[in-house]
DNA sequence: ATAATATTTCGTCAATTGGCGAAATATAAT
DNA sequence: ATTATATTTCGCCAATTGACGAAATATTAT
């Protein structure tokens, strides 16, 4: 229960449900995820650590990033289903498309100079 | 988007989770509810709202009550792909069970008297 | 018609949440 | 070693949320 609840709550934030999907077209860092959504990085910083937390997202140190990306294969059953629920959804939204077009042209080593 | 927020929002508090899980037992009026959850009535209508505004319940006037119940066949595929994996999920969920106990014993009749 | 009862609405309050910037931490580049 | 950069942690504030009781509403029973 309580892991269902946090899965629940880390999905009903904008901006949380924004990153779910950005992260659809690659696996980003934090940099080029607070490029997306304008906000300041310890607030993305945040939302990530939340989303962690419920197993929607994994990340991996990689040079002097943090990349974080959907979970190849989920652990709980639950999870791993919601995720495939997810990605079959939102597929027509605008504000998602424009998050996911962003998303791919962003570039770290651009944002950082 | 917002609708799908307005989903995993309203799925996100506990007590609207017990509701969700109980209403698999039976449909159930707002003061059966309110007897298993012990809440307050007022509490439990605004949640049941919540839910509604959703689309992830029914409400349906009986005679001097309103039964509320898991929809039948849901309108947006997300939603009642979702009740289909709420439905598979917390089976085993000690306090779901327990929930869903009470509920079946729960008796609108004899509650109000 | 009147009384009883089921539910909803409203206002209030405490707790939680999402945002920020500053400071701390960790890692890579020079 | 020192500097630069990416990220996290912390403390703060405003907005939202979940709880309640009182009052309003609607319906049924007498």
């Amino acid at each position: 229960m309580k892991s269902h609840l946090k899965v629940f709550k880390a999905l009903s934030d904008k901006n949380r449900l924004r990153i779910m999907k950005m992260l659809e077209a690659k696996p980003m860092c934090v940099c080029e995820i607070t490029a997306v959504l304008s906000l300041a990085p310890s607030t993305v910083s945040k939302h990530l650590s939340l989303l962690h937390e419920a197993e929607l997202i994994e990340d991996r140190k990689e040079a002097r990033w943090v990349n974080y990306s959907l979970p190849r294969k989920s652990l709980f059953p639950f999870v791993s289903e919601l995720l495939q629920l997810l990605r079959r959804s939102l597929i027509d939204d605008p504000e998602v498309l424009a998050d996911m077009e962003k998303a791919e042209k962003v570039n770290r080593v651009e944002l950082c100079r």
